[in-house]
DNA sequence: GATGAATGAGGATTCATTCAT
DNA sequence: TATGAATGAATCCTCATTCAT
């Protein structure tokens, strides 16, 4: 049993500080379990006493950090996007200048494929098939987020392009992006090298005719992709 | 449409077969209602008393017929694949010649993707998020016998490609059919439209460089499909 | 009778345990609730709702302690041969130098019948009629060690006979024991001292002509139980 | 409901004969099959799906005959012991003068071995172990019916004894032989055999003491039985 | 009579969630 | 706070029994 230090029924307002701490290391526990769950149960057949069982705490303890499972869920969809952003989200808008297409890519999926490799609980959840109502709702606004930047990005290119048409351009790459990523986790070593190429290469070919003829990407470059 | 096999007991005709028709009335009736709920909740989250309700009929009426939740998935797969295959499945073989890759994309998927409208439960179980063990395992097959239909189709047209690239390629190609088709059947009217014209956009911008040039497809087309 | 550990909450000692006592009490009532049931309604029928609801908990909480309904039997079978053991188990063994069969009888089947009175869904799982598959194998298990404890007496007693009649005269003993205890049980008062009276006389009978004549049994005694 | 098959309306008394016979085959079919699958599975266990499945007829067919489960196993039972009496059950009354007990063991429990080796479903029922409320009662006749017949021969050969006594002795003979009957049905071949021999051995030593000298029971076979 | 479909209450078991300690 | 026991509705599935044909 872990000792309670904090029992003692003191009067005093006692460091509120050292209680936030414990409980912020008690939800990274939890969410990391629920992520190792998640990711291998999905999140219907997950269970919330499997996910305290795997973070070594009593259901009790569980709920006294999450109200139910779908909180769990979203706060913990919500830390991976954050991870995400605050370690390489901000790249592809930083870049000053329109980068050529195949190196913006390779800048952008390269790590958002390292990225999901080592969370892999952020593929089961922004996918959201399984995920019953209201969470699908809260994982859409995620998705939503991200093609609202994928918009962005593109619009820095085709600044011309009608809304609607880049709305369905960028949703459409997402989506492969998203296919994708579960056809490269589901392989291992070279293979899965092979399979993030490919996907690049479809999403290279698919966004190449629209984006507009520039120095920046070499043409010999560019025939390399073209025609392997 | 699936027609209603219990709406009006028409007189005519239909008589030559009485015991099993009823059981097969409900079969039906059964699998129909499983479509539905398996649409609205994925696999996991569907209840066989759902199903029954669904149908209109008891729960024991539902184990009557099926031993399991399982079977009635692997059946209504099986089902709508046999569906699929007397429809249309055979257009892309039957075919004597070798087509332009767009004429053949219009062919297999405009099929395909009108298909998938009308049995939006077949998109749900191909899928197979969520789906444990065993039905995985039955509907990997339902995917590996597509996957090896598209390889034999790509193999007419590519056979010098050794064969690792060309499963892996159509992989890719079914994986974005796949994705694509959830996008598409996530819209309505005129956008449903677009996002398939999308799709079919991507898997040729994907796919013709990997075509070998020949007179089957005029080099105006394929310029209008390159650059929209 | 089963001490009750819910019943006064008597301040004396019982303290240095917390956590689990409320389980292990649980526990212990549910294995009662189990042996009422069992005994009413043998195995097969028992449900462990009926368990449950006898025990006054609801359904969830039996599952909180036990995995299965099989679980449960071959817990308390298990701890009733333990409460057996600990009791009168080892009187029979203890014995330095071998009784006179008579006085051996009495000794070993008193306080058994005593401990059966107690205990009748003792007998209700080790006869086994009813329980299925795995179970049946749990007690079995159980019918051999006492087998084997029986042959050992005996062996003690007739070191000359060939292990497979030994195997069979223990085998017949114990079965007749089995089935008399089913007798005794079944009756009340002094029909019950009668039978039981009867049962030792069976065995009695059926054992002295093999027991070597010895000084340890006195003709006179003998001749009692032979001609009543 | 039990159908009443006296309630056609049929103004003409037409050939009950021939359904009569066709019925009967139905209940002799069904009876066997409910034989195999008491047997095998015991009365709980046991399900009317399953004996009317083992019949090869329809559920619906089965209670066309029965109005449920317990009139099978009743039907059986007494069908059972009705068997058992018409071919040997009379041996020992028919007998005019006492038999030595030797003898009359043998001319009694031979046959009804021999008979619960083809029938092993008289075992299962008339042991009622397992046998919910009602249906014991009705095994308790059927029971009680045997003794009696016990109680009459043991009374030919002890007039003296008071009742209860006689009813006591025929009581534990009665359950040393269905305890035996077990043992004997669970060994094959010559174990069954030497088993059946032992049982019968319980028995002599058990009942010779009671039973009054008489010359028809020569003292070289009593001597046999009693030191083997 | 026979069939097999239909029923629905009930049984074992699970799981999100709450509560006493 | 942490614990783990408690809950009970909901799940999947079974089975005795009934009903339409």
């Amino acid at each position: 049993m872990a000792p309670d230090p904090e029992s003692a029924p003191t009067p005093t307002a006692a460091k509120p500080r050292r209680r936030q701490a414990r409980g912020e290391r008690r939800i990274a526990q939890l969410l990391d379990a629920a992520a190792t769950v998640f990711t291998t149960s999905g999140y219907t057949a997950a269970t919330t006493n499997a996910i305290a069982r795997e973070a070594g705490v009593s259901p009790g303890t569980l709920y006294q950090f999450f109200p139910n499972k779908e909180a769990i869920a979203i706060e913990l969809g919500g830390r991976l996007l954050e991870r995400w952003r605050e370690s390489h989200g901000t790249a592809l808008v930083a870049a000053g200048q329109p980068l050529p297409l195949d190196t913006l890519l390779d800048d952008v999926l390269d790590p958002l494929f390292a990225f999901n490799y080592d969370n892999p609980a952020f593929a089961v959840l922004i996918h959201g098939h399984d995920t019953p109502g209201q969470i699908a709702q809260e994982f859409n606004a995620i998705h939503l987020s991200l093609l609202a930047r994928i918009e962005e990005v593109f619009a820095t290119y085709l600044p011309d392009l009608p809304p609607a048409e880049l709305s369905r351009i960028a949703n459409t790459a997402l989506t492969i992006f998203k296919a994708g990523l579960d056809l490269v986790l589901a392989h291992e070593g070279e293979e899965r090298q092979s399979y993030a190429s490919e996907i690049k290469t479809v999403l290279y070919r698919y966004l190449d005719p629209l984006f507009p003829e520039d120095e920046h990407c070499p043409v010999a470059q560019r025939a390399a992709r073209g025609t392997p």
